[in-house]
DNA sequence: GATAATATATGCAAATAACATCTACATAGT
DNA sequence: ACTATGTAGATGTTATTTGCATATATTATC
């Protein structure tokens, strides 16, 4: 999926099949950014990307500009170059259609794997809760 | 953290820096489901784990496996073969303490990370409904 | 005795991630 | 003028992880 394709599910749905590992979750934040920002360059991301990131990681910047090219390709985005503004050229992107189409595709699946890790930290909550319980009564019983 | 230390935050705290990928979260639902049953092999675990997968994707036998020799390496589960009931031998494996409260830091980061996702699926489900809305309004406007 | 099912394990190519490095431009300080 | 610092994008290298194929061994079934 993140490269477009999932060779399992095909594109009969959207999957989290290759999305728990590709880019730590880079892609749909990205994705979100510059649709909350209409546009953006890749640097200016990096530093937005901290904030609204899915896990603890740091994000590689290397691994946002390549994503970005990526996602590029894929026709998520596009880019231009802006000369214009002091400094080093930077490349200005924004959101396609697309990008919009498969950001809503990783709302799916980002929604149900958050439901599928809150039912299993919950069921195992309650089996190692149990657990101390059980501690708790024998130290009770133990100090009768 | 999946080989028992993130070379980031070190041990000060569960993090999710390197569980993102690593093994596709193979490695809590093995903790989990060892817990939940006292004692299994890899091969009867290998059946279990598809219901309670935190994403889509196939669970490959070989990671299991793998998961298994290296939560044992890193003291979270102990193993012994089993000769006796039919078949080929079977490798009986048990939670120990450590893989108890590895599960418990798991669930610690999972926990977080749902969370972030959820926060995550709602922000973003907001612009793009949105953005759903603009249009139907300038439909609205269009058809009068 | 051939075949299938169970059970664990390894080998290897390809995909990914982590980290270092490179280019280039601009600004500020000395 | 020279140097350092910050911005901006990109690539290269190495190590890890994954996906898939395959090997080995035991028992059950035909």
């Amino acid at each position: 999926m993140a490269r477009g394709f999932c060779h399992r599910h095909g594109n009969e749905r959207p999957c989290s099949c290759s999305m728990g590992n590709i880019y730590r979750y880079v892609e749909p934040v990205t994705l979100y950014l510059l649709k909350l920002k209409g546009r953006a360059y890749g640097y200016e991301l990096g530093n937005y990307l901290r904030e609204h990131a899915l896990t603890d990681s740091e994000v590689d910047r290397a691994a946002l500009y390549r994503t970005l090219r990526q996602l590029e390709t894929n026709g998520f985005v596009t880019s231009e170059w802006d000369i214009g503004g002091g400094g080093p050229a930077r490349r200005l992107y924004a959101l396609t259609q697309a990008g919009v189409d498969h950001l809503a595709e990783w709302l799916v699946v980002l929604r149900q794997m958050a439901g599928a890790m809150n039912r299993f930290v919950d069921d195992a909550d309650k089996l190692i809760v149990s657990d101390t319980k059980d501690l708790q009564t024998a130290a009770t019983v133990e100090n009768e």
